[in-house]
DNA sequence: AATACGTGGAT
DNA sequence: TATCCAAGTAT
């Protein structure tokens, strides 16, 4: 059984004096740390340090970010994934900006009833920036306290996280937000997957599975199954302006970033044509092929050239094309134009 | 409950 | 190269 206030203070002594100077780590202003816990889901730290840093120079308060165009900050967002996290947080300022005043709520249940924010985020922000005792339970936390107790539950169940969210609200101190990156950082730094640093752990004499010599068997999780597989056509058009045509794309997957025509490779030229109202040039060999591999699916696509001297809206000066916010998967497409 | 949702780092 | 997985949430 886990020695609750000894845990506490040596996993907190621990953390004061490996503090590492993250820059979110610098404010106490809620939208800033809210804007971090965003940014660090599913993503390191030192990729978000660069995001971080740009948005808060551009969007210094919670109302800047609240006034700007989607576009634009989804285009800040370029490169980071998961573009729903950003465009629900914008929804979710709007929605602080209109209804409490621009103040970011300071108790859970108004918090976690915004956009985007989850059993993770409101334990994160609301500990860190109001000191509420709720546990931020993420990876991290999970592999820790997995370990700590040879906990055999399957980490991947939304059951086994809301478990030991509850658990580790048992044992939470005052210092709440600092106990929760703690957690977090002792996980990222020290009880890490694959060579945890068991001898230096600040908290091994509490933890079982080191006891038993069985750390690395914990946290048990179920693999994760088999991508998708899926082959595109996608199509540089060029019209004889110096521009190409792009739209936005306002499917789930990718939702408001802009693209290129992408098909399935059985999509005749004749479909195409008709689908954009474009008169296109023969069907060349293709100029390039890429794949890009998503969380759930593979895309093999192959890269063509066309030209038109049709007209339509969807046209952009290939100059002012970088003006857009594009998928990764989008840039590895355009790249071969030049 | 199970799956969709991005990208890049580490091994 | 293949695989895991990283400060998770919405549906």
């Amino acid at each position: 059984m886990l020695n609750k206030n000894e845990f506490a203070l040596n996993l907190l002594e621990w953390y004061h004096n490996n503090k590492r100077d993250l820059p979110w780590r610098r404010t106490n202003d809620p939208y800033k740390i809210w804007l971090s816990e965003v940014m660090l889901q599913q993503t390191q730290v030192q990729t978000v340090i660069p995001y971080y840093n740009k948005f808060t120079t551009k969007y210094p308060t919670l109302d800047d970010l609240a006034n700007a165009e989607e576009q634009d900050i989804l285009k800040d967002w370029e490169g980071l994934g998961y573009y729903n996290r950003i465009r629900n947080l914008h929804l979710a300022v709007k929605e602080v900006q209109s209804s409490y005043d621009s103040i970011v709520p300071n108790e859970p249940e108004p918090f976690l009833a915004l956009k985007g924010v989850g059993p993770y985020i409101g334990g994160a922000v609301q500990s860190i920036a109001f000191n509420h005792r709720i546990a931020a339970v993420d990876g991290n936390v999970l592999r820790v306290m997995a370990r700590l107790n040879v906990d055999d539950r399957d980490i991947s169940k939304q059951s086994t996280v809301r478990s030991v969210k509850l658990f580790v609200e048992t044992i939470i101190p005052l210092e709440s937000g600092d106990f929760n990156q703690a957690l977090m950082e002792l996980g990222a730094t020290v009880c890490t997957p694959r060579i945890p640093k068991c001898v230096t752990c600040p908290v091994q004499s509490h933890c079982e599975s080191f006891k038993s010599n069985s750390v690395l068997l914990y946290p048990k999780s179920t693999k994760s199954k088999k991508k998708t597989e899926l082959y595109f056509n996608v199509f540089l058009i060029l019209n004889n302006k110096d521009e190409i045509y792009m739209f936005k794309n306002d499917k789930n997957l990718l939702k408001g970033m802009y693209k290129f025509p992408k098909y399935d490779i059985d999509t005749s030229i004749d479909t195409i044509e008709e689908a954009l109202n474009l008169k296109l040039s023969q069907l060349k060999e293709p100029i390039a092929e890429e794949k890009h591999v998503f969380t759930h699916q593979v895309w093999y696509m192959n890269v063509y050239l066309l030209y038109t001297n049709s007209e339509s809206q969807h046209f952009v000066k290939i100059s002012e094309v970088n003006e857009y916010p594009i998928s990764v998967a989008m840039q590895k497409v355009f790249k071969h134009l030049h």
